[in-house]
DNA sequence: TCAAAAGTGTTCGGACTACACCCATGA
DNA sequence: TCATGGGTGTAGTCCGAACACTTTTGA
């Protein structure tokens, strides 16, 4: 009864290119991938679209099997179509990325699947074409990251701003004036101070802050300049 | 012998939203469906991924098929997969936006797809979520050209900067002065001024302007400021 | 008391905006 | 000669970048 009867139909498949920030450094959750092929081998957390489920529903529900949370930031990032790049079939897989604070979820990551945060700098060989879908990712977070307040959802509810210093320091791998950086973040309007200070990393103390959510939500797609000379980073 | 036998097979498809400037007015190709269902009504020019081609070379040749021109800019914008975007059966399509010179290829449109330009205010209602994907693909354009000289694919080899303008201003449904977008986009370097001038649309004449390939390239991904006040105009 | 990190102010230069007049030419 | 569209210059403002010292406090 298929209205198209003379064509060939495929697998698609979801993958996740999840991020984590721990305080300090950016970090790439991947799994130890539990069926063939290629069992054993490191690779991005992913699985088939199911029948009665959209993408964005499949893509939710693989990474909540792996978090164990919803409610993540999660983005359509692209698709990948490479006749080969799964050696076995033929799968056109539809790339997610994700921004999680790694110390929420630290508990719920399922070990199930043999998860493990690892350092950007540290990515092993990944299976079929994985590698070049988290070049794409980290890519496209510093792109975006440069024009919209995007890095928040790496963040605690609470944070200082030597925290959101570092990280952005670490996605741009480079160093920013702090007395610029702070100017800049504040002059946002994003941000609220609490009367609390965060006395772990210095003995000063450092004051947190939390997010406007009103005011994130509304600001989000507007063009923030949070980057000094973006120009010369290499953002693609 | 498949790897993975439980799973389902899908059909995948791809949509092309085809731009084309005419020199006033920013339009959108489309076609009227040979095929049931929806036979004769307005739509993308769309086609099924064969399982010999990536989904980048089913876009191209899609595109081919209906301008009969290989070479034009084109790029993936996003995966639509509700399931039931397509009433028949389980389809997910990837749809690819195009920037063309109308003029170039007009003669080329295929007339065995019933192809039309539209003038973005008069699109037809299009099947499944086609219109979702034109309303995508215009606010994927305006941010896009707010931040990169993307435009320049819409014109032919030889255009003035009063047409460059109107181009701009067709886009982003405003008014700019024209001494500071003059300045502005000269200052790109990407402009390199032809002796000969343009005498259909003034008396004066205007001096033409072809686009410097190389620098072009070269600065495609740089941040570039096109637009003025771009925080106060609808891009996403 | 000292080391380590937090916090803050000023100056300069470049970029963006607003704005108005002259030029060339075909009708 | 005049109407039409092309082309250009300037002044003021704002934003971003560079840069250094003081504060707090736990060890």
């Amino acid at each position: 009864m298929s209205k198209y009867p003379q064509q060939k139909r495929m697998l698609i498949a979801i993958d996740c290119i999840v991020f984590g920030f721990d305080g300090e450094n950016l970090k790439l959750l991947l799994i130890q991938r539990a069926i063939e092929p290629e069992k054993n081998k490191w690779s991005l957390m992913g699985g088939f679209v199911e029948p009665d489920e959209s993408i964005d529903d499949a893509a939710n529900s693989i990474l909540k099997k792996l978090t164990g949370l919803e409610g993540v930031y999660l983005e359509q990032m692209q698709a990948f179509g490479e006749v080969k790049r799964d050696p076995g079939e033929r799968i056109v897989s539809i790339a997610y990325f994700a921004l999680i604070d790694i110390h929420q979820y630290e508990q719920q990551i399922s070990h199930e699947y043999h998860a493990e945060w690892f350092h950007m700098d540290q990515i092993p060989s990944l299976i079929f074409d994985h590698n070049q879908m988290v070049d794409t990712a980290r890519k496209k977070l510093r792109y975006k990251a440069a024009l919209h307040p995007i890095l928040f959802e790496l963040l605690p509810e609470k944070f200082t701003i030597p925290q959101l210093q570092a990280l952005y320091e670490g996605i741009y791998d480079s160093v920013f004036d702090k007395r610029n950086f702070s100017r800049k973040i504040l002059s946002t309007g994003l941000l609220i101070k609490q009367q609390e200070k965060d006395k772990l990393n210095s003995k000063k103390g450092a004051f947190y802050y939390k997010l406007d959510k009103g005011k994130y939500n509304e600001n989000f797609h507007a063009f923030l300049n949070l980057i000094p000379n973006p120009d010369h980073l290499q953002l693609i």
